[in-house]
DNA sequence: TGACTTTGACTTTCTTTGACTTTCGTTGTA
DNA sequence: TACAACGAAAGTCAAAGAAAGTCAAAGTCA
């Protein structure tokens, strides 16, 4: 049951595909949902609040919408930032300072430190017999562990 | 009599058999069950502890719910297990299957799963031309990983 | 007696609905 | 052109409904 649910599973779904921002019809949803047009503003209220880094604005009247844009939180900021910092090669030193940089801006935790720290270190990597092999799986790998910390 | 034990057992069945976790309707189980529905937040309280390796969270409301999940005491030991049969070698889809086995026994988290698969993934270890060597780093990185998590 | 159970009244939280208000664009008129 | 009137949206709010939580009193059993 519980029509909140789905509204709010929809309106993810639609600000998904859409790349983070959505425009939509207040009472167009609420019919095609069978709902009443006020408990769109209940589900936007309860779940898509600032604290869980979305933004409201809309506009009454004619051509009247309300705009959901998900901005990304300022962990994912710092985040992307690292995450385009690091080139084609890794060494483990400059991983370990990466890491050490992001957990002390308490952007990682420090269970994914060690995690990440330990898919990285050069034990774990030991088959690979080239050096230069090494670091490019490291920051590729780098790459994409951070890349999924940002969901 | 001791209607407690009954919905005890009765819970805990129904963990078992979906897994691990369960959601339940208080006022739902309550009727069939023929009690109060406070009891049940009792049975809960007097047996599906922390300490014995349960979690609860709940919503109130409509739609509301208790959700139990257990994570199981030996973990470690079926971690080490695990780990034990990992060879010297590992393909993706094996360490996915050991990886989902893992999960739906709780013994992972879904996001460690999440990270290890992104860590284990043929793209991240793309820059290592030998499949052979590819499979020995999987193979090592699992192990290593999956060590730590017993901490 | 004391620990554990059972019950139910009352509280808190979350959801749904609808009546009423406010805002905005459009349109008709002086 | 200015502006008042109208209709189309969205906003607000309170009441009703749906669940779960709390707690104390009463019951049971070793």
């Amino acid at each position: 049951m519980i029509i909140s649910d789905n509204i709010a599973r929809m309106i993810e779904a639609l600000i998904e595909e859409s790349g983070g921002s959505i425009e939509l019809k207040r009472n167009v949803m609420a019919e095609q949902l069978g709902c009443a047009p006020s408990q769109i503003n209940y589900v936007i209220m309860s779940r898509f609040t600032p604290e869980r880094g979305y933004l409201i604005e809309s506009r009454r009247g004619g051509g009247g919408f309300i705009r959901i844009v998900k901005k990304p939180l300022h962990r994912n900021v710092f985040l992307s930032q690292v995450i385009e910092s690091i080139g084609t090669h890794a060494e483990e030193v400059e991983c370990a300072a990466i890491l050490r940089t992001l957990a002390t801006h308490n952007a990682i935790s420090p269970r994914d430190l060690e995690l990440i720290s330990i898919a990285l270190s050069s034990s774990s990597l030991a088959p690979i017999t080239s050096k230069k092999e090494q670091a490019e799986v490291r920051a590729a790998m780098l790459r994409r562990l951070l890349t999924a910390l940002m969901q």
